[in-house]
This record gives structure tokens, C-alpha cells and sequence, in this order.
RNA sequence: GGGGCAGUGGCGGAAUGGCAGACGCAAAGGACUUAAAAUCCUUCGGUAUUAGUACCGUGUGGGUUCGACUCCCACCUGCCCUACCA
């Protein structure tokens, strides 16, 4: 009988005592990196990691069996806010409550029978893990790449913290771990220059992602060519703009600023200050509610000032409006109304000019006053100076040619990616290892003081700021260049930052003279598959593009991308098609179904279920047929037959055509992650060799043979019941080291073929032929077929169509 | 508003432009059993038909093609992402 919670916990401990995972440097063989994303340790282990790792492992099992050295590693994204959230809530230390959890995680994980060599285990949380992340943060610093600014920052008042501007979610702007509405705050913080990489970032050639990540990314960088005009102003201020549209400048009839934009105060007028300041101020309680929906209509507030367009001299008014982001560009825009719908809605809700500047030619003169849109988007130049009569294709180059003369402005790409707000107001992360001294300013802690460790001894206060602040003894110290009384940098790193490099730390993660072992990088980097969320498009996968790229340029790593293959694993929802939450009640525990069912039938089903790359909701029942599939292996297998044996040629011949035919195509789909058809090959050809069996070919060479690729093919799948029926039915340990069986071209043919027969594409008769027949008598037979003829009624078709080995369509 | 993905039986899903519904679940009937579980066999898109079989059928409407679930165009629906990006 198959006993699944007899044999996975034997083999578990039998691989792993015999360190059959473990991956080594062998020149002799080729490498290969699997890669999966590493897991928080939120304490528990849930379907969606199952889903994510079980499949990966097959992948990359699979690509052991081919002969790859493979290098499956798993670690721990250990630093994060949970952990903190818990240190106040139940006054544990942040370390002690994910250390915990990691020893509960790891168990679960290792009930899965994954492949994965756990002596290359990181924990990013372990000092000797973020030595090495300060260190980075030390190389970007003296390279320019790291920079202090006072920006105006998003923060959530509730986890009193700083987000990245994409852990920003919705329309209200909340926080996307607790749901509070994000208000801005200006602090100094840390940034990486991000944006230094913008246009290589937008190049995806050389590396296999999916589409949909590139379309991602290349939307989040949204770069854009224009150009930045300079307009002055009455209060003798310059207000810088940038425009995708310079050839528009002439029909800039106003100007807005957002209504934080630095120059707001000294352009108004002494009569607009109320106005404008009460718009200021609802602005920005607004800002944090519902101020972005693009639907919205427009509002805004004159300031009383006037710029000066540049090209024509004429006097502009200066308004403020919060459909103008801060955020974005210059946070001030030269307004076209008769040519950008937004400007158009502005300016006819607050009777501002209009004035045509773009006219297609042959078409009826389009009058501002009776313009119902903002339109055309192009034609030829209209009242514009020396642009008028300009083709529109040409209107641009021209238009920035002109203002370069007047020197107002040039060329310019703007981008809507940032660069990387790094720091965190939090106790539990990396601390950025920085020291604060009245004399030397901003110095880097010296490499042989690595790391900053943060202590042990922590309070939180009620006030929601960083023990580290209130520490008294780690935040005074002293400074490393002149020995002074100086400051700890108090913020910690965003977690994104341990995770950007954590590939090269699984390479050796108790290595201590560098991030990584030299030797170790250039025998398995980089990352042949990596796979994951598409959650992380934007935000995990942008920045380890980044930061690989920074180091490339800093001599630390080499090539262009860490990970040269990215493939997404959909979502497993709840029965009920919802999302899986505990609020919802609709979570299924990956430990309950390991409980009932055994490891090797939650991972057969996961695989089996949906298309990986699209998820699909948890169904109760459908499991039971992966269970039943398993059972049925078990005894196939297993049980002798009571059928005697006997060698018949047709039936051996059929049988060693499946199996080889079942072999070409498990291969295929393993190689390109079609986990689905991979266990529903397994289940047909089960069927045929049941089939098989029950005619006598149980104990053949045939159904040896077929026995022993049947069991290879399963065991990236369900490496478990593969390694004990391997072992049962006579073979040596382990399954996981056998090759991968090679496929015999000769038997996967066939001798007959049903050729379709066709009248008009329709389907109206099967032929059963031998393979070799000819085009003429594949036709010929096609003809004479008694359906054919009735539907010809004698008249002769028009053309035959015969496509070899499969089918003739007659077009009558 | 923009972008992406998807739409095939009661359900999850198969199908290099060439037999639509593989494989599995559920359901129904039967075998085995004192009974249950497990297992096995049969049926299982719709309509018509005693039957062979015929017709219809892959969200809707067009197109390309000898032939379309598959390619192209438009639309509808659902989900996800994004959102005044100057």
C-alpha cells in the first residue's frame, strides 16, 4: 500500500544525510542556477509558496537529471516591519519572533522535498549577511551612486515609516501593509541613482522575461523625450517646465504649478494669498484622499503673478492647480489648452485663452471659441512665429532649435522613475552604515567596524520612533576620521536593498572576505531561470536589475543582468475564486493537505491544476485524482499481474511507442514549465501501460523499460514515490542521479496513420493507411470514401488538398 | 482614461493553422463487498434519430485561408496592473 508519511520523511532524511542537494563547483559538467524568490518568514508557510517553489523545483530537478550541476538555494528575507509590528505588540525582540518563525518555516519547507542545498542557506537578518549589504551600501556611497536629500517623502502615520512611492497603493494613497492613508513628509533621506540607469534599465535584449515584466518596467520608467523651457516670472523667479510638445509654446497661454511647488509663495500677489493659500492647504488634505483620481474635475487658484512665455513675449498668467503633480517633471507645466485636454477642461472652467496654434491643412479653420476639445494633436503651425507654416513632423526639432537660440531651454528626457528612497525609520533592517560628524560630515563606517550590528537591548516607546534613536549607547560614537563625538546614521535599509543581491550571497553565505567567494560568481552566475510573483515587476526585479548594474560599473559583478530567464507562477485563489486571506476564511494550509495526502500529491496536483503561469482557484475534490493517480502508480508497479506473461510483438511495439512518444513530449514540457500536460502525459501513459499489463507485458523488457523511464519522468514531479519505487522495482540509488533517458526516434513511429478526410474543411470520413502511402493514393482513397462520393454527387471537386500524414481536403 | 491577461462541457483544463473537449474532477448506472472505504467497468457538449449517422457548437460580429479555438480587425464580459505622467 502507498504510505506517503512511511516513505517522505525516510527519503528526506536519507537525502539530506547523504548531501545528494548539495551543488558544487564541477568544470566537468554544465552549470545551472535555478533560482526562487526567497520567502519572508512571516511564520508560516501557505499555498502560494508551495505554488512558487514545488514547480520551480521540478524545473530545476529536471535539469539535474539532464546533467546540469544544479544550484537550487533557499534563504530568508528576514528584515522587514512584521517583525517589528510584533516586537511592539507582544514586547519580543524583532530578532528573536523571525527567528522563530525561520525555524518553523524551514521545517515546512523542508517537508516539501525540495532539492533545495541547504548549506547555502542566508538569512539576510544575520550579521554576517548585512556586513555585506552595508558593505555595498559603503561602495555606492564613495561612488557617488548613495546621496542625502531632503525630499518630501511618503509616510504612513500608522507603521511611521517611509514608503517607496510603489508601496503606495490605490486611490487614497494608503499603505499597503496596514491601509492608513499616506500623508507627505519632508525628510533628509537616502537615495540610490536609480535613474542613472533609466535608459539601460529599458533595454530588455539579452534576456528571456516575459512581456508582460518588460511592459511593467518600461511603463514604470516611462521615459519621455521633450524639452525643459525656462519661463520667467514678474516676482523675477525662473519657473522651469518640461514639455513632450515644445512646438506648442506659442499657444501656452497660462502657466500651473502644483500647489507645493517651491515658487508658489513668491509668485502670488498679496490679494491671492488667502485663496491661495487655502488651496494649498486643502490640496493637501486632499493629496492624501482622493486628490489623484484622474476624473476628478479640475480645480485650481489663480496666484495673481504672471510669467513670460518666452518665444513670443506674451504675459502668461501663474495658477495652481493640483491636477499638476509635484511628483513629476519640474512640478510646473506651460498650459496648451487648444491642444492637451486637461489644460482645455482648465482653461474653459476658468475662461482662460485659447489660442489655436496647430491646424491640419485642407480642413475648415478651427476657431478657439467654438472648440469643443483639445484638438489636433498634429497638423501644420499656426500663429507661431517663425514655426508657422511648419509641417507637423517637423514642428518639433524645430520648435527646440528655436528655443536653444533664444537660450530658454533645450532638449531634455524626463522620466517618471525616481531614484530609490533607500532609508527606513525602522529598528529592524540593515543600518546604513554611516556616521554623522560635525567635523568630517557624512563618513562611512570603516570596513574592519562592519557591521553596524543593531543591539539587543531595545525599547519601543509609545511615540513610534526608532529605538535606535532612543538607544544611549549605540547612536553616540565616535568618528572614524578625526575620533570626534559624532552620530550613528540612525535609518535602516529598505528590505528591497538585502534582497537585490541575495543570488551572490547564497554562493557562500559564511564567506567573510567579500559579498561572495570570486570563484563561486564566475563558476554560477548568472541566474539561468529565476522565478517568482509578477508582483515584485516594478519593484524587487527593477532594483536587482539596478543594482547588478551598479556593481557591473564598479567592477563587483559582470554582464549586463543577474538573471537571464524570469518566469511568473500565477496565483492558487480560494475555493470560493477570492483571494486567500484569513479574513475571508478561505485559506488552505499547505501542512493539512501534506498531512492527508503526503508531499508528492500536493506537489502532482499544484503542477496539475491550472497552467502555472495563470493560477487558478483551490478545488477539495480535483486533489483526490492526483491522490488516486499515485495510489494507482504504487500498484501498477508494484503488484504482479494476474495476467501471464507474454512477450506478444504488437503489444510490446505499442508499448514502447507510448512511452517513447510520452518521453518526447514530458520532455518539451518540462523544459518550457508545462507542468499541467507534464502529470497528464504521466496519467495517459499509466493508462496504456494498465492497458499493457492487462494484455501480459508485465515483466517484459518492454515494460522494464517502460517502468524505468515512467519512473524518471515522475521524479522531478514526485521525487518521493519515484525514489522508493525506483528502489523497489530493482533498481540503484538515487533516482535523482540517473540521467535523463533519451528517446528512440525509430519507436515513437507509427506504421498506420488515420488520415482525415475533408470536403470543403469539413470532416467526413477517417482513413486508416499505412504511413507511407503516396500523395496519389492517399487522394485516391480520399475519393472512393462512400461519404465523399454521396457529398459529391458525382461533380468533380476543384482541388485536392494533401498535407502529408494527416489529412486530404477535397473543395468541391 | 491607459496597459496587460483571459473567455472552450456541470467544473479545472488539452489541442506546431488540420479529428475540438486529451488528462482529471464531479455526476449517473453497474461490478466487487454483509456494509463502507478502496478498486474496476460503462455513460457523460447540445439537438434530432431505433441505429448507422446528420446538424449545431470554443464570448459576439466581420476578415484572411482549401481549412480558424488558434492569425488579423472591431466589439462585449471578467480579472489584474496603472492612473491628470505635462
Amino acid at each position: 500500500m502507498y504510505q506517503p508519511d512511511k516513505i517522505e520523511p525516510k527519503w528526506q532524511k536519507k537525502w539530506a544525510e547523504d548531501g545528494l542537494y548539495h551543488a558544487d563547483i564541477d568544470e566537468k559538467k554544465p552549470k545551472f542556477y535555478a533560482l526562487t524568490m526567497l520567502p519572508y518568514p512571516s511564520g508560516d508557510l501557505h499555498i502560494g509558496h508551495w505554488y512558487a517553489m514545488t514547480p520551480s523545483d521540478a524545473r530545476a530537478r529536471f535539469k539535474r537529471l539532464q546533467g546540469y550541476n544544479v544550484l537550487f538555494p533557499i534563504g530568508f528575507d528576514a528584515f522587514g516591519l512584521p517583525a517589528e509590528n510584533a516586537a511592539i505588540a507582544h514586547n519580543i525582540h524583532p530578532r528573536k519572533w523571525t527567528y522563530k518563525n525561520i525555524e518553523n518555516m524551514r521545517k515546512q519547507l523542508k517537508s516539501m522535498g525540495a532539492m533545495f542545498d541547504w548549506r547555502r542557506e542566508a538569512v539576510s537578518a544575520d550579521p554576517e549577511y548585512y556586513r555585506w549589504t552595508q558593505w555595498f551600501f559603503i561602495k555606492f556611497f564613495e561612488n557617488n551612486l548613495a546621496y542625502q536629500k531632503e525630499s518630501p517623502v511618503d509616510f504612513c502615520p500608522h507603521c511611521n515609516t517611509t514608503l517607496a512611492r510603489e508601496q503606495v497603493h490605490g486611490e487614497d494613497r494608503h499603505c499597503e501593509r496596514c491601509g492608513t492613508p499616506v500623508i507627505k513628509k519632508n525628510l533628509t533621506q537616502w537615495f540610490f541613482r536609480t535613474t542613472n540607469y533609466a535608459d539601460e534599465l529599458l533595454d530588455f535584449s539579452g534576456i528571456d522575461w516575459p512581456d508582460q515584466v518588460q511592459t511593467l518596467q518600461t511603463n514604470w520608467i516611462n521615459r519621455s523625450e521633450g524639452a525643459s523651457v525656462i519661463f520667467k516670472t514678474e516676482s523675477g523667479d525662473d519657473i522651469e517646465v518640461f514639455t513632450t510638445r515644445p512646438d506648442t509654446l506659442w499657444g501656452a497661454t497660462f502657466m500651473v504649478l502644483a500647489p507645493e511647488h517651491p515658487l508658489v509663495g513668491k509668485v502670488t500677489t498679496q490679494s491671492q494669498k488667502e485663496a491661495v493659500a487655502a488651496y494649498q492647504a486643502e490640496a493637501k488634505r486632499m493629496g492624501d484622499i482622493q486628490r489623484e483620481a484622474a476624473d476628478r474635475e479640475k480645480t485650481g487658484v489663480f496666484t495673481g503673478g504672471y510669467a513670460i512665455n518666452p518665444v513670443n513675449n506674451e504675459k502668461i498668467p501663474i495658477w495652481i492647480a493640483d491636477y499638476v503633480l509635484m511628483s513629476y517633471g519640474t512640478g510646473a507645466i506651460m498650459a496648451v489648452p487648444a491642444h492637451d485636454e486637461r489644460d482645455f477642461e482648465f482653461a474653459r472652467k476658468y475662461n482662460l485663452p485659447v489660442v489655436v496654434v496647430i491646424q491640419p491643412p485642407e480642413e475648415p479653420t478651427i476657431v478657439s471659441a467654438e472648440m469643443n476639445d483639445a484638438v489636433p494633436a498634429h497638423g501644420e503651425m499656426v500663429n507661431s512665429g517663425p514655426l508657422t507654416g511648419t509641417r507637423g513632423d517637423q514642428a518639433f526639432e524645430k520648435a527646440v532649435e528655436c528655443i536653444q537660440q533664444l537660450g530658454v531651454g533645450k532638449k531634455a528626457v524626463n522620466y517618471r522613475l525616481h531614484d530609490w528612497v533607500i532609508s527606513r525609520q525602522r529598528f529592524w533592517g540593515a543600518p546604513i552604515p554611516i556616521i554623522h560628524c560635525a567635523n568630517c560630515g557624512t563618513v562611512p563606517v570603516p570596513d574592519e567596524s562592519l557591521p553596524v550590528e543593531l543591539p539587543e537591548d531595545v525599547e519601543w516607546l509609545p511615540t513610534g520612533e526608532s529605538p535606535l534613536k532612543l538607544h544611549p549607547t549605540w547612536r553616540f560614537t565616535t568618528c572614524p576620521q578625526c575620533g570626534g563625538e559624532a552620530e550613528r546614521e540612525t535609518d535602516t535599509m529598505d528590505t528591497f536593498m538585502c534582497s537585490s543581491w541575495y543570488h551572490l550571497r547564497y554562493l557562500c553565505p559564511h564567506y567573510d572576505k567579500y559579498p561572495f567567494d570570486p570563484k563561486e560568481y564566475d563558476y554560477w552566475m548568472p541566474v539561468d531561470i529565476y522565478t517568482g510573483g509578477i508582483e515584485h515587476a516594478t519593484m524587487h526585479l527593477l532594483y536587482t536589475r539596478f543594482f547588478h548594474k551598479a556593481c557591473r560599473d564598479l567592477g563587483i559583478t559582470r554582464g549586463n543582468e543577474p538573471m537571464l530567464q524570469l518566469r511568473n507562477q500565477g496565483m492558487v485563489l480560494g475555493e470560493d475564486n477570492e483571494k486567500m486571506s484569513k479574513s475571508r476564511g478561505n485559506v488552505i494550509a499547505p501542512d493539512d493537505l501534506v498531512g492527508a495526502y503526503g508531499a508528492d500529491t500536493v506537489r502532482a496536483y499544484l503542477m496539475f491544476f491550472a497552467r502555472w503561469e495563470l493560477g487558478a482557484p483551490w478545488n477539495s475534490s480535483n486533489i483526490e485524482g492526483s491522490a488516486r493517480w499515485l495510489r494507482k502508480v504504487w500498484y501498477t508497479f508494484l503488484e504482479p499481474s494476474d495476467v501471464e506473461t507474454k512477450a506478444d510483438e504488437a503489444i510490446t511495439r505499442d508499448l514502447r511507442r507510448k512511452v517513447h512518444q510520452t518521453l518526447q513530449s514530458i520532455t518539451h514540457d518540462y523544459e518550457t514549465l508545462n507542468f499541467n500536460t507534464v502529470i497528464s502525459g504521466l496519467m495517459e501513459l499509466l493508462n496504456e501501460m494498465t492497458t499493457a499489463k492487462a494484455q501480459g507485458a508485465f515483466g517484459t523488457d518492454a515494460w522494464q523499460e517502460a517502468e524505468s523511464i515512467y519512473l524518471r519522468m515522475m521524479a522531478p514531479s514526485c521525487p518521493h514515490i519515484a525514489e522508493e519505487l525506483w528502489q523497489r522495482t530493482g533498481h540503484d540509488y538515487s533516482i535523482h542521479n540517473q540521467p535523463w533517458p533519451k528517446v528512440d526516434v525509430e519507436a515513437t513511429k507509427e506504421e498506420e496513420i488515420t488520415l482525415i478526410i475533408q470536403v470543403n474543411g469539413k470532416l467526413r470520413d477517417r482513413l486508416v493507411v499505412p504511413v507511407n502511402i503516396t500523395e496519389e493514393q492517399a487522394k485516391a482513397a480520399a475519393l472512393a470514401s462512400e461519404n465523399v462520393q454521396n457529398i459529391l454527387e458525382g461533380k468533380q471537386p476543384k482541388k485536392v488538398i494533401y498535407v502529408p500524414g494527416r489529412l486530404v481536403n477535397i473543395v468541391a
